[in-house]
DNA sequence: CCATGTGAACAAATTCACAGCA
DNA sequence: TGCTGTGAATTTGTTCACATGG
């Protein structure tokens, strides 16, 4: 490794992409892999492969190329996979309900522990065992659980309020998916994926 | 406009946020606004919206601005949202279900006509007016609603054979919810979102 | 040998700075 | 005057090509 620089955000979602593909390449038994290999197997570029990866320091061996368990080990740990980070959902609306199941169905690094919402029908219900608790309760159920992580899946105008909720509440990072863009609260690494624009950009490609 | 060229996805990304902007910004009643104070607003670079903008026209008045409601209408054209893309969900698990309530409860330019499932428990059943139906009937779908888009959303393991129906079908347009990288099948414009990589992104800046 | 890791060459994207127009 | 639209400068990202080492 070579002083822990700035990691662009092209690098870092490459990264996750790689972790997939090694996954992929484990189960189907494959040790060892080439850059080019994988590059041509993916779509990918095998030198991108490579610089991307060496700035983390020297996973490969000259001659042969990388084990795809230990490369796959040492890129879970590079994204913090290897470590458990507890997530409280706020607003269990659709999306709200099908990130609890999705993130709680996979044994992975992200499981839900709580959840909150302002709506007295979902008070009380569980969701894949997660017992859906009233807004106020939210800095409670954060201290409760040290969860790490907040999803917001709340109405784009109750989404600021909710992410400055959160920020009060001592959470380390949200992923928010309201279609807002947030205006931060401190220097809380914040991730927002808005789905419509996914599709707006589909519309231009047809268009 | 100047030649219709190449737009680099990172421009087509912000145009869809210039977009959301924009409307908030009309249902605060702005109905003028300047580069400046836009990047101000959104925490976004004054040059690159100009530069983002002007890649398609002279949409701004020197001395003045853009006109709110003008350039949100413009870019709707650009991103094809002023027709409507008739879609088909492929997959009506937990994020499938959530999709067809969210697209559908918006009327927007992409509104579900049609869903299927494998899953005999699914089929009859209706997601937000919505008649989930066989898999196989899913050629007669796109070719009943002149389905444009198709959206996938089941496991990984039936993510291709899937796409593959779909381009067979002749879908124009593929969102891929799938975690997998898809082997493309002709030049059908196809855009994966790996929700599993959003939140290791979050990781990675956790550790 | 063969594939990595890396500096050097190239390409793309962003920012700067200002001419030109309402 | 004030802000757009845009070439030029700069920064960032990608590809190339090869020396290096298992």
């Amino acid at each position: 490794m070579k002083g822990d620089r700035h990691v662009s955000p092209l690098t870092l979602h490459r990264l996750s992409i790689y972790l997939r593909c090694l996954r992929s390449l484990s189960g189907e038994g494959v040790t060892t892999v080439s850059s080019q290999t994988m590059a041509e197997s993916f779509e990918l570029s095998a030198s991108q492969i490579r610089k991307d990866l060496a700035q983390f320091g020297e996973f490969g061996i000259r001659g042969v190329g990388y084990d795809v368990d230990q490369l796959s080990t040492r890129l879970q740990s590079l994204l913090g996979l290897d470590r458990h980070h507890p997530t409280v959902v706020v607003g269990t609306g659709n999306l709200g309900s099908a990130l609890i199941r999705f993130l709680n169905a996979q044994k992975a690094a992200f499981s839900v522990v709580g959840a909150v919402d302002n709506d007295q029908d979902k008070i009380g219900v569980s969701i894949a065992g997660v017992l859906v608790r009233p807004a106020e309760d939210l800095a409670e159920i954060v201290a409760e659980t040290s969860a790490e992580v907040g999803v917001l899946t709340v109405p784009s105008q109750a989404a600021q309020a909710n992410y400055d909720a959160l920020v009060a509440a001592g959470i380390r990072a949200v992923m928010n998916f309201a279609p807002i863009r947030l205006r931060r609260a401190g220097q809380i690494p914040t991730r927002s994926v808005d789905l419509r624009i996914f599709f707006e950009e589909l519309g231009f490609l047809l268009a």
